[in-house]
RNA sequence: GGGCGGUUAGCUCAGUUGGUAGAGCAAUUCGUUUACACCGAAUGGGUCGGGAGUUCGAGCCUCUCACCGCCCACCA
């Protein structure tokens, strides 16, 4: 055996023979019934191992690894996301990169063959790095949201529940990445706070109509009266005022009272030719802010568009999908003057108002963002930019003084705008300005999917671990909002849903009619099918009913756009196709957000919609184990689709999992996620490399308790590291002193003969308990989810117990010459040490299963291993007090020696006095221990102290150092009253308590008794250091 | 604005029915031809953020304040 253990070598070695022997493969070491399963979070199959990654598989492998020991039928289903926006994007950044031609112009289906190529690149390098950490997952079952049997899944959920009616589209208010050019989900928008601005305008009463605008204060004592031509309106997007429908105040604002149902003119654009918009009430406006009243912009704000619909305001679109102004339709004024009808009274449709560009022609094809300067400039140009702020508010907004930096003398001149912080949403991927767009999209019904899941959770069939997060999800779930899952994105689960023309526009009985369908979209039907060919039947049954046995005459063909229908339909025009019809559907372009995809993985990925063998066995899941920031994205979605589809025996719903593990996060030291722009990150793989994956995963388990944030300290990993070593070389002693029989490969003794037949030796007896203890604090601590007790408990065990006492103590007896009194201990040495390898297995792998095969010949690998079920009954309780009392003995001693400075190598006697005969034999009994221990040279028993010894007060006797002469009387003198001063303070607290009566009447028996016990034992040892004062006093 | 966490030794953090404050790292001293220097022994270090309350007894329960952080929703 190597000196210390060579991480880098030995994991690769040992991940091939697990690889080799299957041993992870499903219900690989199964010996019952019982079954636990664990899906895992997919990551983003383009992704890169974080530490966020690294503790999340930590923590499953732990419990799968466990599980396994223990016999259960287990799986850890392994797999990959198809990361829709974020995978779009990198293969875009790398198409760039690689100068290829980007991807509009290559076209969707290149695009797409493109992204699966970029997929192979980099789809293993995450499943490696996963398998570098030790992830024990059954990798033969990977499964990627895009492959056949995942995507028969999204199709069937999709059909479904648009046939339920829980799918629809429909024209809302979304957010929209201009960068990516798709709408995105609320999840997806980061809101951050920047520093902003908001400007102030005047908008002109039409026609110069006046008004007396009055202000009062809380008195209603009148504070300003002026006669107006305007309202004022404040803005932080000025651009937007291009597409307002009216402005809004409150019912009960009285300023404007005056004014309400009067138009006024919108100050941009063509002088002669501004658009008019009402002055309309709505509770929306706060009248306390800013002037009170509000420009309704309902195509690019959300709270304007709600004011747009119940006060049926025409929403205008200003932009186009990548966030520029408008450049399609008439010019301007034509445009402006159909919006100018509508307040006239002509009725439009919505996709009638939608074509209106009131983007005024210099504007047009501006970026949002330049476009608002431009407007700011020529309002501002024109006089009608104004400020109506408070003195105070004036003064802007509180600027953070940096140190030494003196304080503002003055206010600052009066701005034309002012500086506010404002929040923006981001797109969590794309990092831009996210757009309010009024776009066409598809929903799901979420408010209904969510009450199944939200009563899952209420009632404990699903459960959170730790509980406080369940309240964090019912809070999302109670307030969800439809759920936009369509994405103008190529990457990702296309929706199924093909659209045809309607025939019901015309009788159908002259196909031929129909030749060149319009593909006005008035006129289209959709048709929502997990295949084209599904699409087409549902088509002919619905728009040619009478022709049902004639079906083969209607020629459908699929076409990806409608111009491309159209296209085919021309070409095809002039062949004979006698008594039939030619039509074209087309396939909505959309995808599907990626995580209607994930939301169904604990489903999909163990076979649904097919009813396999593992759906069977392994449905429901049991654990979940996940970061808190996906609870939203993942966990409640795969409850809601799980409950919605799934069924137990008894036909009732079923959740997909009894638990959720809800894990902390590793952040930075600001307690913000490791992000590569940040350059904040610890690359696991880096950490790997230089300390091993046991050492991380024992440092992410021993940290895995913190509520919120793991801020991980590199320094802990290789203190982690350090203990791996111990073990190492713990095994190491034991190969050395033959420990393991290198003939039958085994340690001679099984549990069961150690139960029945306890070692003679009272120092194996002794750590039989001790190695039963930490069995049972192991278990309990994972049963419970407390990965930290386990760790902590294992390492107390291994350094504390085991290698710091329990190996000392036996070299004494491996080094002497009783024969017998060496084959108990070795065969003790290497059960408790084989227990030690089991034990820790789930948390280090790597090394514990090196160690495993090289002590010994083994029937099975320590993955297949049997997790220990000690019984209590090996614990020797005499073992285990006498041990403990010798153990303190020997702190006692050791630490009385370093204080009066007797040299390491100096022997020194022990004298036993005030005790009884047991105590006597104890002492006896375990001399050599104590002898090799503390460096004492002989453990004497005898009535009285010997003349100038030093005393250590022990509570069943004293025992005295016989140092006279060697030690410095005043050092001793010193030590002892300190040691009574601590004693003292505590007898005093002791007796204090003890005095109080209302204590004896409340506190419990017990509790009462063990205070008593304390008092008696610390009053025996002030005794003890007050006689040996005394006598230390005589020699002085 | 609503919700949720955190504040314990120099640092990173444990501390589960309220009953003598713990670990790792760091520090100090000493040691080691003995499984391991990825070592051993010993030592020092905390009015458990402030305040109030409940209790015989509070790091733990209640209230409050302060600071730090996260999530959700937001005033144009």
């Amino acid at each position: 055996m190597d000196k210390n253990f060579d991480a880098k070598t030995a994991e690769a070695r040992i991940s091939a023979e697990w690889e080799k022997q299957n041993a992870f493969a499903a219900s690989s070491n199964a010996s019952s019934d019982e079954t636990f399963c664990i899906v895992i979070p997919p990551p983003n199959v383009n992704g890169n191992l974080h530490m966020g990654h690294a503790l999340n598989n930590t923590v499953q492998d732990i419990l799968v690894r466990w599980h396994r020991m223990r016999g259960h039928d287990t799986l850890w289903q392994p797999g990959t996301d198809h990361a829709g926006i974020a995978l779009q994007i990198a293969v875009e950044k790398q198409m760039a990169e690689r100068r290829e031609p980007d991807r509009k112009s290559i076209g969707r289906e290149a695009f797409v063959e493109r992204a699966w190529q970029y997929k192979a690149e980099t789809g293993s390098a995450i499943i490696n790095q996963l398998k570098r950490l030790g992830s024990s997952c059954d990798w033969s079952r990977e499964r990627f949201t895009m492959d056949d049997g995942l995507s028969a899944a999204v199709l069937k959920v999709f059909v479904q529940l648009y046939n339920q009616g829980l799918i629809y589209k429909g024209k809302r208010l979304v957010n929209w990445d201009p960068a990516m050019e798709t709408a995105i989900s609320d999840l997806e928008v980061e809101n951050i706070d920047v520093d902003g601005h908001m400007w102030h305008f005047k908008y002109p009463l039409a026609g110069g109509a006046t008004y007396e605008y009055v202000e009062k204060d809380e008195d209603g004592t009148v504070t300003l009266r002026e006669t107006r031509d305007y309202i004022s309106i404040a803005t932080t997007r000025p651009e937007t005022m291009l597409g307002d429908g009216a402005v809004a105040v409150h019912p009960s604002d009285e300023r404007y009272a005056p004014i309400v149902g009067q138009l006024c003119e919108i100050p941009v654009g063509p002088k002669e030719h501004r658009r008019l918009i009402p002055i309309i009430t709505d509770e929306y406006p706060d009248p306390e802010f800013g002037s009170g009243a509000v420009k309704i912009t309902g195509a690019h704000d959300f709270n304007d568009y709600g004011v747009a619909k119940r006060g049926n305001i025409p929403c205008y679109r200003l932009m186009d999908t990548k966030g520029a102004m408008r450049e399609d339709g008439a010019p301007y004024t034509e445009e402006a003057a159909k919006a100018q009808s509508i307040i006239e009274g002509a009725e439009m449709t919505e996709a009638e108002i939608d074509a209106i560009n009131l983007v005024p022609d210099q504007y047009r094809g501006l970026d949002r963002f330049e476009a608002r300067k431009a407007v700011i400039a020529d309002i501002t140009a024109e006089g009608l930019a104004v400020m109506t702020l408070s003195d105070d508010e004036r003064l802007g907004p509180p600027k953070k003084k940096k140190k030494g930096e003196e304080e503002e003398a003055a206010p600052h001149p009066v701005p034309l705008v002012e500086a506010k912080k404002i929040t923006q949403p981001f797109g969590d991927r794309s990092k831009v300005v996210i757009e309010p767009m009024l776009t066409d999209q598809w929903f799901v019904d979420a408010a209904t999917l969510a009450k199944p899941a939200i009563e899952a959770v209420r009632n404990g069939t699903t459960k959170f671990v730790p509980e406080a997060w369940e309240k964090t999800y019912f809070q999302w779930l109670e307030n969800i909002e439809p759920w936009c899952i369509s994405r103008q994105l190529w990457w990702g689960h296309q929706v199924p849903v093909w659209y045809g023309p309607s025939s019901s526009v015309e009788e159908p009985t002259n196909p031929r009619k129909r030749l060149t369908p319009s593909y006005d979209t008035e006129y289209l039907r959709a048709y929502c099918a997990t295949s084209f060919e599904e699409a087409k039947q549902l088509y002919i049954r619905d728009q040619y009913p009478r022709f049902p046995e004639d079906a083969d005459e209607v020629d459908l063909f699929e076409a990806t756009s409608f111009e491309e229908a159209v296209d085919e339909l021309q070409r095809t025009k002039d062949l004979a196709y006698e008594g039939g019809v030619r039509v074209g559907l087309v396939r909505d372009p959309d995808v599907l957000d990626t995580w209607f995809s994930s939301g169904l993985w604990p489903m999909s990925t163990l076979g649904w919609p097919h009813e396999t063998p593992e759906l069977a066995k392994y449905y429901k899941t049991d654990v979940l184990v996940t970061g808190f920031d996906i609870i939203f994205f993942w966990v409640a979605r795969m409850m809601m689709t799980g409950l919605h589809f799934m069924e137990d025996e008894d036909g009732q719903p079923e959740v997909p999992f009894h638990t959720v593990y809800v894990h902390a996060l590793v952040r930075d030291a600001q307690g913000k996620k490791m992000s590569k722009s940040l350059g904040n990150v610890i690359d696991p793989l880096e950490i790997i490399d230089e300390y091993g994956a046991d050492a991380l995963r024992f440092t992410l388990t021993s940290m895995a308790a913190m509520g919120r944030d793991i801020k991980l300290d590199v320094n802990r990993v290789a203190g982690y590291r350090s203990f791996s070593n111990k073990l190492w070389n713990a095994a190491l002693f034991a190969k050395i002193n033959d420990c393991y029989s290198p003939d039958t490969g085994s340690y001679g003794r099984t549990t069961e003969e150690l139960r029945k037949n306890p070692p003679r030796n009272v120092v194996n007896r002794w750590v039989i308990g001790e190695t039963v203890r930490v069995s049972k604090s192991v278990h309990r601590a994972l049963e419970e989810f407390r990965f930290n007790e386990a760790a902590n408990a294992l390492y107390s065990h291994i350094w504390g117990t085991f290698c710091d006492w329990y190996l000392e103590l036996v070299k004494p007896v491996l080094r002497g010459e009783d024969e017998e009194a060496k084959a108990e201990t070795r065969a003790v040495y290497a059960w408790a040490f084989d227990h030690c390898l089991l034990l820790s297995h789930p948390i280090m792998p790597f090394i514990t299963e090196e160690l495993w095969s090289s002590l010994a010949k083994r029937e099975k690998m320590l993955v297949h291993g049997d997790w220990p079920d000690l019984s209590e009954d090996m614990i020797d309780l005499v073992a285990d007090t006498e041990f403990n009392w010798v153990v303190r003995l020997v702190k006692e001693i050791r630490s009385v020696r370093v204080q009066l400075g007797v040299k390491p190598k100096d022997e020194i006697e022990m004298v036993l006095t005030g005790h009884t005969p047991e105590v006597a034999m104890k002492l006896l009994r375990n001399a050599p221990y104590i002898q090799d221990r503390a460096k004492v040279s002989e453990c004497a028993v005898a009535e009285n102290a010997p003349e100038g010894s030093v005393t250590i007060p022990m509570e069943d006797c004293s025992v005295n150092l016989p140092l006279a002469g060697v030690i410095d009387v005043a050092v001793e003198k010193a030590r002892l009253e300190k040691s009574l001063a601590k004693l003292d303070k505590e007898i005093k607290g002791l007796q204090g308590k003890l005095g109080n009566e209302t204590f004896l009447a409340k506190a419990p028996d017990h509790v009462i008794e063990e205070q008593r016990e304390r008092l008696t034992a610390a009053q025996a040892e002030g005794e003890k250091l007050r006689d040996a004062l005394t006598r230390l006093a005589a020699i002085g």
